[in-house]
DNA sequence: AATGAATGAGTGTTCATTCAT
DNA sequence: TATGAATGAACACTCATTCAT
């Protein structure tokens, strides 16, 4: 009832705000414009006034995800000045973190009913982060610490596996499973990127042991 | 009008199916259950004496559904006598064929509203499919065709990363990338499971050139 | 609340019903369909099973009281056995009977805001039951009653002036107003039919003092 | 953004230009105030000091139309020295040219769903252009040109049923119906005033060949 | 006199589910 | 078992109007 002015940008980061507190409890399908009004403080016809639909608002959610992600793994790289090994062990982790900064966006993704929604931002997430990683991959096949054929399509490869086998909430795993599936994904790409046994490994608990960026208990992309 | 009386479970495989045309046409989400009583022939009130709701046919479609790859997949490794390569490449090709076979159940899940439906049955796939391919592995891992540590854990990334990027039609992949993708997935599965560099690739053009097995013995989703 | 199963015919002349009572105290653009389910006794979702939309429902109004205006005068018509004179009077005093017959449904049609509603009514008046007056005055033209070159479109025309000038309500006129208009008509019509000067407004004049069919303050068309 | 100041009357008719254009486009229940603003160049409140409501713009708006059609009839009343035929048939050539020259203000009116603004029109053109016509027949009577009882309603009459049989979109006349009507309405009209046979139809034919008057001397709607 | 972001009641329509027959 | 008319809560979206600036 307050009538509240503020500039566009704010109020459509409110909303999103909003948005992805009510998915991430109910899940995208069982919420209401209405409630995201509600929660926003704002009323119903508001809401238009930023966003055109509903599948508008779950596209430009998607966008500034995949977008936080894509920017975090290229600063990574931009400035790791460590060999390609840990490069490519840290940009994997700065995608997780994105969860931790961008929460609750980031984590509206999870709900099991958000397919479409996180489906989006993993298919984005294959499009624009695998490129970044396989020039890191790229870097390595020169100085010898990797040898694959087709950077691209091997990492496109892992991102999609591991988003998918990983990132689901729907298969339930448990931590143990959970552990050894990322373990064997680890021992998986060291394979497909022709590195040596045990090197990413080893750099993927280095990186855990140490600055642990981003949240400390990383260990999969999307979950 | 004509009261048809009909076994319960025929007349579920006849709503499955009138279900499985539509929303391969329309897409789940744009299907009401007034559709698919009027597609199988029987009143509204009918379909809710054969299923509790809507919820209850998606899940109980995508359960038919990987249950007939699933057989598939068995009958093939039960009856192949050929190498591990090659009852591997088979058994995968007998996956696909379920998709072929089964139109229009499985070709349902492409429709890229149907992302629920095809996340439950990728899902199931996984987990039921992925411990039968895991035995053909451990099995060439003993005749030294294969040399993996986790060989589920690996198998299940693997059909996770394939089911995901390869099977997804929101990725929209012209036909040459699809086939890039396609090799560098299958190199990566022969360093994935240490096989021998190009045997598993030359194993699948071979199975390509053949009989194209899978498709020609495949049974009715439903029976 | 009650679940009351009724033939869609009754159903939908129930509806129409409810819908003709509102429209006359609000007008058609007042009312919603919440409103005619209410009055109705239905719930809202029942009216869809009857009308697909409130355009339909409008039309079908409009439908409904032409087609028994143009029953009514073809039933003059036929039974007539007066002059050419008396039976085109009496034609037009059975046009005005259907307005007490067919109420409300027929009154909807007089609020001010259901010009939309009242014009396709008058316009499906025009060309229905314009036809069937030029008859009776071509049977007149024989028997040199009356002298017209082109019966239809001067029976028609005489029907829309009379459609708009003395049905439509906004024009506000007194009753004395409206009775100088009613008689300027009908001697207007006599001119334009070349009959004998007088002999429209004794017939209507007689009709009137008669057995009055239809209405006894029997004089305007629509209103 | 550009804050720009003008007096009352050019701001009211700007908005009612826009509005005309709008309404001609889309029809008048399909036009937004947000439409009319944006095409008018201000802020949507801007409107609201400006008009009460929409209903009040459609009020004006009709007003507006009428008024200039009379007094375009008036000039020429005032103007002709011609007989009382000509007078009348120059006076409802004059009144068609309204709708040619205050386009697309007048042709708004003509679109099927803007009956309701059409109607206001009517109305007052019956009422407010009826006595200025009456008053030629009154002048023909007297000259022996004409011979009526009632000039005032008889013309009235008249001009209800031409501007709704021949004015209305909705009918769907082809060229020829048309024609048709136009013929018989004129020997209906020479009839209704007593005038001598032909009298009218040669005369307006007469103003047809002639130099199209009316068009030419119109006024600007909202001057 | 002008702005335009904000309001919120209101709309038509859908559809999973129920139940009297 | 089967029917299908009836239900009614829920939904996305619109738009005339207000008011703080």
């Amino acid at each position: 009832m307050p009538r509240t002015s503020k500039p566009a940008d704010v109020r459509s980061a409110e909303i999103l705000n909003a948005a992805a507190g009510l998915f991430r409890q109910h899940g995208v399908g069982a919420v209401s414009i209405d409630q995201i009004a509600r929660e926003a403080g704002i009323a119903k016809g508001t809401f238009y006034l930023h966003f055109q639909s509903m599948r508008d608002l779950l596209a430009r959610m998607a966008e500034a995800t995949v977008t936080a992600m894509a920017e975090n793994v290229e600063r990574v790289i931009a400035t790791s000045e460590s060999s390609p090994y840990e490069t490519l062990v840290l940009a994997l982790a700065a995608l997780k973190a994105v969860e931790a900064d961008h929460a609750p966006l980031a984590q509206a993704l999870d709900h099991p009913d958000n397919v479409d929604l996180q489906e989006r931002a993993n298919i984005a997430l294959v499009l624009k982060v695998g490129p970044l990683l396989a020039s890191v991959i790229e870097r390595g096949c020169k100085t010898g610490d990797f040898a694959v054929e087709d950077p691209l399509s091997t990492i496109q490869f892992i991102l999609a596996g591991q988003a998918f086998l990983l990132g689901n909430p729907r298969f339930g795993w448990s931590q143990d499973e959970h552990g050894v599936r990322l373990m064997a994904t680890l021992r998986l790409t060291e394979r497909a990127l022709g590195a040596r046994p045990g090197s990413l490994v080893s750099a993927f608990l280095a990186v855990l042991a140490g600055a642990a960026p981003g949240s400390a208990e990383a260990g999969s992309l999307q979950s």
